[in-house]
This record gives structure tokens, C-alpha cells and sequence, in this order.
DNA sequence: GCACCTCGAGTTCA
DNA sequence: CTCGAGGTGC
């Protein structure tokens, strides 16, 4: 063979490798991208292994922007985490066309009676939500939802989605980021399936989890394999964007795909009409579905309508019924949490339902097994509320063979052996449906509170098995010693390397910083949590305000009563907590007080607001008012500056007039921002 | 005193 | 997610 016939043999060879190239993302294209199923999957495949063969053959041809390149990263150790810059926030659900009309009901009251808007319909994909970041048109990184506020980076796997571009088409702003599915079609996960089974590995059960398994693969080529998917549903920006609707154009300009199945309606009806619609396709969908999103559709009524939780009130999912199926309750257990209550727990025949194996199941409170009428030995129907969390429904009796016992709930905590008592509920001597464990000093209650206590501080790296172990070693008694322990303490610990030791110290350190409200919601005061600490923390600013304040102090706050305001004082007064508080701050933990309240032009006045503030949701003008320096105080006094009265105000607003306090009409508070 | 909305706390699986 | 319980308005 000559030395040309090697050259002209090379040069068809490359000839090959462009032309696979080419029709490999033909193919690519049609097959996800405008997701024209006529495809088949044996020429593509054996396209691929061809271009594979001849890249191993010929490395020098490899291109690193060539299609098949998308794959970049090395396997990597773990993902590291993220925080999102806009929170991400989850859906409420409806599961019927009553609850959509009661959002709606909602919704209308909380927005001025003459205001015209529109519902903007759109599939539910069932598949991953990520955050993809675009900096001057580029992906830049992407990222897992999380828990909302910190996610993993997945940017490597991400980069092997084809319907994600890696540039976008101009004209496009600076900096964006697109929320999205990545997703998996039936037809991918089914051969996927079928590989799996000749492989003897087990099989996704749906496209969600095989999705969710496939970002997760630490290595990106495991993960390019897959052949995910991916549809936009949001993109945030800077400058101002009238509609969602004008949001997916937008999206479908900037190069994205789009669910196809979208629409603009007018009321309800046209929204059920297209829940309707939808129904019928959706078995024959080429995607996993689990309903179908539901928003208003103008971003300026979306932004007033504010936050609830973790969702917001503008948009909700409607949810086609899910999967249910039938076990056996093998036993019932007690666990006992941070507060002492004692929760029991069904523990099932490990059975098959909506794609994962359940095994277990809450059952909140001896009076749920009662509503029930569960017995030990029941068979029962479960099903996983929102696909996630299953839920015994109901027990169906004529299965009992005789044999089924009585749950009694235990005399004693199952923890410490101690007594457990139901405690009084309100000022009335009501008693609760709950029991607690009576035990102070009750090991169980400790260690969920020092699980509760690591996750307020964010401190990732120390998760309940590492405390436990601490706790066993005898290096911690309570959360305050954490901030003192040293690497040689972790490091001569069996299991745990000099490296590892390090990042926990490291971690420890980085998050001794930590805001009042937090602060004080890691304390673990009865009744308070994550929200009432923080109305606490903006209200008095600071510690060392709060643990003087009198009762009534606390108790003018506006949605705190008499029960938060009675445990928080006492919880001030209590030596041991005041000792431990103590302990925290000698031990390097820094208070920083909250967010200083610049002096507005509301300084020094406090609001009382009553009614419904049309075209503005009660939490965001309460927020508009401490941005401006002043306070909102739930009942009126004679300290009060102004009363703002919405629609349909309520008994303050006579308390007012009485008081002599001036009330301001909502058009004039309005004009006061 | 009741209806409604929120919040707190415990919870599942991969 | 789900329950109980607290807060608020009427």
C-alpha cells in the first residue's frame, strides 16, 4: 500500500465522519427536538456506533465542537452546590376542578375588582426542574432545583441535552436564566428499559426517575447516553416582560423548545376546557405528564399576588389522579421528634406504587389510626400524595383474616422509657391530640434537635449520622459544642481522614455567621419557626431587644398571639436557654442583627393594616412599610399612626375611630409609597 | 364561636 | 405532603 492510497483512504474516512456527523444530528433533531417519531432507533444507533469506531480508529478527527463532543467533563467526585440567585420555588396543587375554582376565588380577592386578566395553560412535565445560566448568550452553568435556594451543579450533564443550546440566538440580553424540564420521552425510557433488563439491572420506573437517575450520573458520558430532553417553562430577567405568554416566545426566539401544548384562556372554564383536552391526549403523550400548570398570566399581577410558603399564589398545577395500590401494615412504630411528639408509623410489605418501593408511611396521630380504624395486619390502600409521600387512604376490612391487633400507643416514650403526656392546648384546658414525650433531657428529642439545628445553619457537611457519631465519641453534649470542636477531635476518629475532618471544620467555621431571624428559629423556640422568627428578628432588630421585651411587646406583633408571645417570652426567661444562648456566642457563633431598617420616610410610625388591600397582598405592603422604616403592629393602640383600611376592614378600623387614629383609605396609603 | 388562612413539625424514597 | 394548631376576621 502506497503512502497516497493511506492519505486518500484517510481523507474518506474524514468524508465519513462529517457526513455521520451530519446525519447523527439530523437525526438528533427530529428525534427530540421537533419530536417527529418517525426515527428509528436501530439507524440511529448503529450510525452512532459507526462514528464511534471510526473516532477510535481516527482520534485525530476528533472535534471538540462536533455534536458528539457536548460531552466534556471528566467523571467527577460529587456535584458541588449552588445557590440559586432567585429562589425556586414550588407548585401548589389542585386536584379538582373545585379546588381550581377556589383558587380562583382566591386570587380574585386578592387582585382590584376592575382588573382584567387571563390564565396561561401549560402541560406539567414529569421529569427534573433545573436552573440553566446564560452569561453574554452562553451556557454557563445549570443546576438541580434543591430544596429551592441551593442546588447541584449539573452543568457537565446538562451540556448533553440537545435541546439545550449552548448559544443562544441573538438578539439576547446579557445575563438570563431559563428554568426548565429536563425530561425523558416514553419511547427513550422504554428502550432504556429494555438494555437495562438484557443488562439485569432494574428498570426506571418512570420517566421522572429515569431522568432524575441520569443527571445524576456523576460521569457525563454515562449521562450523554440517555439522550435526555429538555423544555423551557421560564426564564428570569432583568428588564421587564409583560406576560408568561410573552415569556415562551421569547423563549422559542432565544433558541429554546417549548411544551406544544400551551394556550391563553379567559376564565376558568377555558382553563378546564383545556385540562379536558389535554386528558385525553395524555396517554398517547410522548412524555410522562403529571398535569397540567395553570398561571395568571400578567407578571405584574403575578408579582403582587405574592409568596405563601414555598409557592407562590399565582400559578397552580392541576393534578390527574395518581396511582394507588394495596399492601399489608406489617407493624406499627413510634418515633419521637424534636418537640417530644410521638408520631406513629406503618410499616408496610415493601410494595410497588407511582415507580418506587414504599415501605413505610406516617400516620400523624393515634386519632388518624382511629379515623382509620387500622389494626396491625390490615390490608390497606396507599397512594403517594404528589407522587412523593405515601398516604394510607383507607383499609379495606373485608380482607381481616381475625388475626389483626389493635395498635395501642405506648405508656412510655419509646425513646427513654419516661412518661408521656398530651399537652393543653390554648387558654382553654383542652388538651392536645398528640402525646410528648414528658422527658427533658430525652435523648431522642436531643438528637432531632441537633439535626434541626446543623440544617438552620446550613451546615451541610455535618448531616444526622455524623452527629450521632460525635455524640456517641462524647466530643458534643449540646449544639453549642459543635462550634468548638478542632480537626485533631474528628480526625483520630475511625472512618474519618484528615481531609475530611478538615471540611468540617472548614464548614463549621463558614457558617458560624448567622441573621437574627435564622438564629432564631435554630433555637427551637416552641411555636416558632422559620417565619414567625423571622416577624420577630425584623420587629425588634435585635437579641439582646427581643429578650427584654415584654409580653404584650411581643404579643403586638402583627400574627403573633397570645401562645407564640407567652412561649417566646417564657422561653427568654428560662435559665437554661439563656445559658446556652450564652455558650453559642462564646463559642464564636455571631448574631448579625436584622436587616438594619433604614430610616424612611415611615420611621418611627406604626401601621395597622385591616381589610383586604385590593391590588396589593397583605405580606407585600407590610414589607413596603419596613423597607420604608416603619412598623405593622397587628392591634391598634394609641401608638398607632395610621390604620389602612382595604376592603371589608374589620373591627380595628372602629377601634380607630375610637382611639381617634387616623385611617387611611387604600388609595391614599398607595399614594404614601 | 366558627370559617378561613398560615405556620410548624414530622415525613418518604432514590 | 399532611396533619394539628395558632392567628385573624366577622
Amino acid at each position: 500500500m502506497s503512502a497516497t492510497d493511506l492519505v486518500m483512504d484517510k481523507s474518506s474516512v474524514y468524508k465519513r465522519i462529517i457526513n455521520l456527523r451530519a446525519e447523527i444530528a439530523r437525526l438528533r433533531e427530529e428525534y427530540h427536538i421537533k419530536n417527529t417519531p418517525s426515527v428509528t432507533d436501530d439507524v440511529y444507533d448503529s450510525l452512532s456506533r459507526e462514528l464511534r469506531s471510526l473516532l477510535k480508529a481516527h482520534p485525530e478527527f476528533a472535534d471538540q465542537s462536533a455534536p458528539e463532543n457536548r460531552v466534556a467533563g471528566k467523571p467527577l467526585d460529587k456535584f458541588k452546590k449552588v445557590k440559586h440567585k432567585v429562589r425556586m420555588l414550588s407548585l401548589n396543587d389542585v386536584f379538582s376542578y373545585e379546588e381550581l375554582y377556589d383558587w380562583e376565588k382566591r386570587v380574585k380577592k386578592l387582585l382590584p375588582l376592575d382588573v382584567k386578566f387571563s390564565y396561561f395553560c401549560e402541560v406539567k412535565f414529569d421529569g427534573l426542574a433545573v436552573s440553566l445560566i446564560y452569561e453574554k448568550g452562553k451556557f454557563v452553568r445549570g443546576a438541580t432545583r434543591g430544596d429551592g435556594f441551593i442546588g447541584e451543579d449539573i452543568t457537565e450533564n446538562l451540556k448533553t441535552i440537545y435541546s439545550i443550546p449552548l448559544s443562544l440566538l441573538p438578539p439576547y440580553p446579557k445575563y438570563l436564566e431559563v428554568r426548565g424540564e429536563a425530561l425523558l420521552s416514553k419511547k427513550t425510557l422504554e428502550k432504556l428499559n429494555k438494555e437495562n433488563a438484557k443488562e439485569g439491572k432494574t428498570l426506571f420506573a418512570n420517566t421522572r426517575n429515569a431522568a432524575a437517575g441520569s443527571l445524576r450520573q456523576l460521569d457525563p458520558k454515562l449521562a450523554a447516553e440517555r439522550q435526555l430532553d429538555f423544555r423551557a417553562w421560564d426564564i428570569i430577567l432583568k428588564e421587564d416582560i409583560k406576560s408568561h405568554w410573552e415569556k415562551h416566545q421569547l423563549l422559542r426566539k432565544l433558541g429554546f423548545k417549548v411544551g406544544d401544548d400551551e394556550e391563553r384562556c379567559q376564565n376558568i372554564s377555558e382553563v378546564i376546557l383545556f385540562i379536558k383536552k389535554f386528558e385525553k391526549i395524555r396517554p398517547d403523550f410522548s412524555y410522562g405528564t403529571d398535569g397540567v400548570v395553570i398561571c395568571i398570566d400578567e407578571t405584574s399581577l403575578q408579582n403582587t399576588l405574592g409568596i405563601v410558603g414555598k409557592a407562590p399564589r399565582y400559578t397552580v398545577a392541576f393534578k390527574y389522579p395518581a396511582e394507588r395500590a394495596t399492601t399489608i401494615v406489617k407493624d406499627i412504630m413510634v418515633n419521637v421528634g424534636r418537640t417530644g411528639v410521638l408520631t406513629p408509623l406503618a410499616i408496610f410489605e415493601p410494595t410497588l406504587v407511582a415507580g418506587s418501593t414504599v415501605s413505610k408511611a406516617t400516620l400523624h396521630n393515634p386519632d388518624q389510626i382511629e379515623r382509620l380504624g387500622l389494626k396491625i395486619g390490615d390490608t390497606v390502600v396507599i397512594e403517594k400524595a404528589g407522587d412523593v409521600i405515601p398516604k394510607v387512604l383507607e383499609v379495606l376490612v373485608s380482607m381481616r383474616t381475625g388475626k389483626e391487633k389493635k395498635f395501642k400507643m405506648p405508656e412510655r416514650c419509646p425513646a427513654c422509657g419516661e412518661k408521656i403526656e398530651k399537652k393543653e392546648v390554648s387558654e382553654k384546658k383542652e388538651k392536645s391530640v398528640a402525646y410528648y414525650c414528658a422527658n427533658k433531657k430525652c435523648p431522642a428529642k436531643n438528637e432531632r434537635y441537633l439535626e434541626h439545628f446543623v440544617a438552620v445553619f446550613e451546615i451541610y457537611e455535618v448531616g444526622p449520622k455524623i452527629l450521632r457519631r460525635f455524640k456517641d465519641e462524647g466530643l458534643i453534649t449540646d449544639a453549642a459544642d459543635i462550634f468548638s470542636l478542632e480537626k485533631s477531635d474528628i480526625s483520630i476518629l475511625e472512618r474519618f481522614g484528615d481531609k475530611s475532618a478538615e471540611n468540617i471544620i472548614e464548614e463549621i467555621k463558614m457558617k458560624r455567621k448567622i441573621s437574627f431571624g435564622r438564629f432564631l428559629w435554630a433555637l427551637g423556640i416552641l411555636h416558632v419557626g422559620e417565619e414567625t422568627a423571622r416577624d420577630l428578628a425584623i420587629n425588634f432588630g435585635s437579641f439582646e431587644k427581643l429578650s427584654k421585651a415584654s409580653i404584650e411587646e411581643i404579643n403586638d406583633i402583627e400574627n403573633i398571639g397570645p401562645a407564640v408571645s407567652q412561649s417566646v417570652y417564657e422561653f427568654f426567661r428560662d435559665k437554661s436557654s439563656l445559658a446556652f444562648i450564652e455558650k453559642l456566642k462564646k463559642n464564636g457563633v455571631v448574631i448579625e442583627k436584622a436587616e438594619k431598617i433604614k430610616s424612611g420616610k415611615f420611621s418611627g410610625m406604626t401601621f395597622v393594616l385591616t381589610g383586604t388591600i385590593a391590588g396589593m397582598a397583605r405580606e407585600i405592603a407590610k414589607e413596603r412599610i419596613i423597607a420604608n422604616g416603619g412598623k405593622v403592629s397587628g392591634s391598634v393602640s394609641k401608638n398607632t399612626s395610621y390604620v389602612v383600611a382595604g376592603k371589608d376592614p374589620g373591627s380595628k378600623y372602629t377601634d380607630a375611630q375610637k382611639l381617634g387614629v387616623k385611617i387611611l383609605s387604600e388609595a391614599e396609603f398607595l399614594k404614601m409609597l
